[in-house]
DNA sequence: TGTACATCAGTGAACGCGCGTTCACTGATGTAC
DNA sequence: TGTACATCAGTGAACGCGCGTTCACTGATGTAC
């Protein structure tokens, strides 16, 4: 797991840069371990050692992608402020619609600003090294979506939030956003991002709200 | 563009058909044009001739997946029965609400029944064969969505639904349900079609519904 | 109805190419005593 | 502080394989007269 010595750090650094670098200009038609390796001027006994194979290499750019976009959400949700002490307490509708809201514009800044890695997580959803390596995937993916998930909770159990499952629950949330996100980087005309940051939110968080009680 | 025989489209039928098998058995890596003339049993240059490339033939399929898709949530419209003439008119919220519930549930629908097909238009979203043949596919793909979108559009023009660009309708109709549809066909786990069919149409209505008026 | 001919449909061997992987090896780094 | 040694890191030639594409060809179908 950690690295013994600093200049095999350097060296994966190198190679998952490069790669993704190459999936964002050639495509995945272009995303080959032999650019990879003429590309970073690695080699290619270097990449095997590190990696095991080129789908290993593929997985762990995937992973690292998509922790940096659950990160990001992360960030927005910690960003929202606690309400003020004299007003009404934690735990209000307002606080839940600014989480929903922070989720939702952070989903598409990330896309903004890191198109390639938004692009990569994106396109790679049905790729076969997905399948060959679910578990590391799976130790970057799920303690930050718990942690996500542990944000809304309260705003649910307070009745707020409609209970539904969670799964359901970042559909209807996550849903809108990655399918515009997708749309853009695909380039298709029409889907705006800053747009879409102004008016989802309000939307999103409407198909969250729980009916007034009575 | 029409054939003029009729072999000629039968052999069309059986490479699509064997694509789609393979993509669909073997997943992308096993989605050759070797593996299709084999399972086929039509020739290397037969396939040229109808489909130019393999490129030709996948974008092909895409568009006839993608077509089918899209009549299934056409036909599920023109199954929306209009109001009753003795109550309110037709262009009521109730109505609007079974519009998008048909085709929430269409696309769920859709999805359990021609897994292969669903499963393959998903993957495909960055597929550098795509790009190469926009054309063909945006002919398939316009008119059923224009239809679709005006389907909607009365009842947006009555205060029923909220005023968005169609994109943005698009995104919180379609976001959650081919989020949806895509963690299904991944395999992913706690993802249930028929629970989604059951919750998500009410929750995504109220993301459309047009807030009451004063 | 018969014949000539253009077009459509289909065949499969052969091609070059770039792919991912292996392997025997050298060099660099860190550690034990 | 110095030395021996195990481990980590890195190299690049060579491998076999299956890929998409081309091409010269034969056979089937439809049409004009």
């Amino acid at each position: 797991m950690s690295p013994r010595q600093r200049r095999g750090e350097e060296t994966r650094e190198r190679l998952l840069a490069a790669a993704l670098d190459l999936y964002t200009e050639k495509g995945v038609d272009g995303f080959t371990m032999t650019a990879v390796t003429a590309t970073s001027g690695v080699s290619v006994g270097s990449l095997y050692h590190h990696f095991g194979s080129f789908d290993g290499l593929a997985a762990a750019l995937y992973a690292r992608c998509l922790a940096d976009l659950l990160d990001a959400l992360i960030a927005a949700l910690d960003a929202v402020p606690p309400e003020r002490a004299g007003g009404p307490g934690e735990g209000t509708e307002a606080r839940a619609a600014a989480g929903i809201r922070a989720v939702v514009t952070g989903y598409l800044d990330f896309t903004r600003e890191h198109r390639a890695a938004a692009r990569f997580v994106h396109a790679s959803a049905y790729a076969d090294f997905l399948t060959a390596h679910t578990g590391s995937i799976a130790a970057e993916k799920a303690p930050r979506l718990t942690g996500i998930q542990g944000w809304l909770r309260p705003y649910v159990e307070a009745g707020l939030v409609v209970g539904l499952p969670d799964e359901l629950i970042e559909m209807l949330v996550i849903g809108p956003v990655a399918e515009t996100a997708r749309r853009w980087l695909a380039g298709a005309p029409g889907i705006d991002l800053d747009e879409a940051s102004r008016l989802l939110p309000e939307r999103i968080w409407r198909s969250l709200r729980a009916p007034a009680p009575g």
